[in-house]
DNA sequence: GCATATTATTAGGCTCGCCTAACAAGGCAT
DNA sequence: ATGCCTTGTTAGGCGAGCCTAATAATATGC
């Protein structure tokens, strides 16, 4: 018997297809090939080799023909995915406010590459945000109000940033555009929504990296920056909705 | 031309390569199929497919035996997944304090899977943090301290929990093994560390759970508790790190 | 009991992405 | 120039994991 610690090694299709049949059988009391086909959205000639397989590895027992019942092993295997599903998805669902299929998709895409130091961490997270009422309630009211549902920066400085430390207060919030060439800022927000925002995004321009105005065209239309050692040129619109503070 | 919002579907493996390339290029003003090889630990044999995989998708500009240039596609196409790349790498380093290695590979595996609406919400969450002292320094501090370093509730208690929302002062922390048979609380923490803790969280003891006692067996030993509708059997010493509240 | 419908398995293909090993093309030295 | 060494390409294999289509086994209706 491998005792405690058996660091077997599943690919992500068979911890979906031990998920699967983990929860029908929790919610009917048996999993047939049909259900476990049309739960996963594949066809029944798939799934036979899988269970064939996840059977040789000992974590189902199954004859030809039969009902799928886990072992102990895939049960403990079966419960270790779901957790990490739940995990995410409650990140994603909670902390992140992404609509429930949304976040059910997310949790998905990344459950099958966690690691168990990662998913650690983000248990602790959730703990602390769930044993520290004041961390929940200030904190994660205020990011979901501040940034996710009104993200403009007037309003957020206003009703928290500005508020309670004065170290910050005299540094100036600036846009991109007015930087002075040869200036640098470390960015703090990117206002552009949208599929704007998504391309500055792309390029790099994610929050405490540091960009530096290069220069501007005349008439200050097309802008070029460098950040992370390249340069890109920017519209002066999309230049102007990220904003630094000047180092 | 495909102008602003192309969504070409590229493959995990491809990202890769382009990240890959793009990186060298950066670094050393041109890329070769050893050097990419060589990065992506992988044979120089599996290259050449690649880059004619890429090339296909009119993401670099490569003759063969030539050095390896990315077209402005697939620029884009690498900024965005180092973007990605960055970004996660960031969040399990700095929000959640994993070592540089390990917040590293877990970027690595989870950059080809994070959709873009879940990296806008990420992005925002550093903004949020980036711009607003408040949060960063009270909320992302006491986070690391007492749940990171020092994770042991009495001492988070006085820190931070108990001090402001006197709401929850009445809820009354129990243990698991505390609840009366028949009883639920809300698991709010595992205090558990190592193996045990990676055990139970495997099993579904996240925070926000909630648990029912059954029955203890004589002298207390094992416990049996059930959660999300199936029952699972503790040690005694295990039932003790979990700490809830009881409902 | 026998025909039909449902369900499961198997066989044969396909793609992706890796491997190895053989082969081709230049660069450099003698 | 000849030959070696580095580098790149190609061919052939392999495993995962999906597909379709044919077949086998079980269940159901008449």
């Amino acid at each position: 018997m491998s005792s405690t610690t058996e660091p077997i090694n599943l690919t992500g299709s068979l911890e979906d297809y031990l998920e699967t049949i983990f929860l029908l059988v929790a919610d009917h009391g048996f999993a047939r090939v049909r259900d476990i086909a049309k739960a996963r959205d594949v066809k029944a000639g798939s799934v036979s080799p899988a269970l064939k397989r996840l059977s040789d590895l000992g974590l189902i027992r199954y004859e030809r023909r039969e009902y799928v019942g886990l072992t102990l092993e895939g049960e403990l295997a079966a419960r270790r995915v779901l957790a990490r599903h739940d995990l995410l998805r409650r990140f994603f669902s909670e902390i992140l406010q992404m609509p429930d299929d949304a976040a059910e998709r997310e949790a998905c895409a990344i459950e099958h590459v966690l690691s168990p130091e990662a998913m650690d961490r983000l248990v602790r997270l959730f703990e602390f945000l769930s044993a520290c009422p004041e961390s929940q309630s200030e904190w994660l009211r205020r990011f979901h109000h501040c940034s996710l549902v009104q993200p403009e920066l007037e309003k957020c400085e206003n009703a928290c940033c500005r508020s309670t430390l004065p170290s910050r207060i005299d540094e100036k919030f600036h846009n991109v555009f007015q930087l002075k060439p040869g200036h640098e800022g470390t960015i703090r927000q990117v206002r552009a929504q949208g599929a704007v925002r998504q391309r500055l995004l792309d390029m790099g321009m994610l929050p405490q990296v540091v960009v530096r105005m290069e220069r501007a065209a005349p008439g200050g239309d097309p802008v070029w920056i460098s950040l992370n050692g390249s340069q890109l040129a920017l519209r002066r619109a999309e230049a102007e909705t990220i904003i630094v503070t000047e180092l």
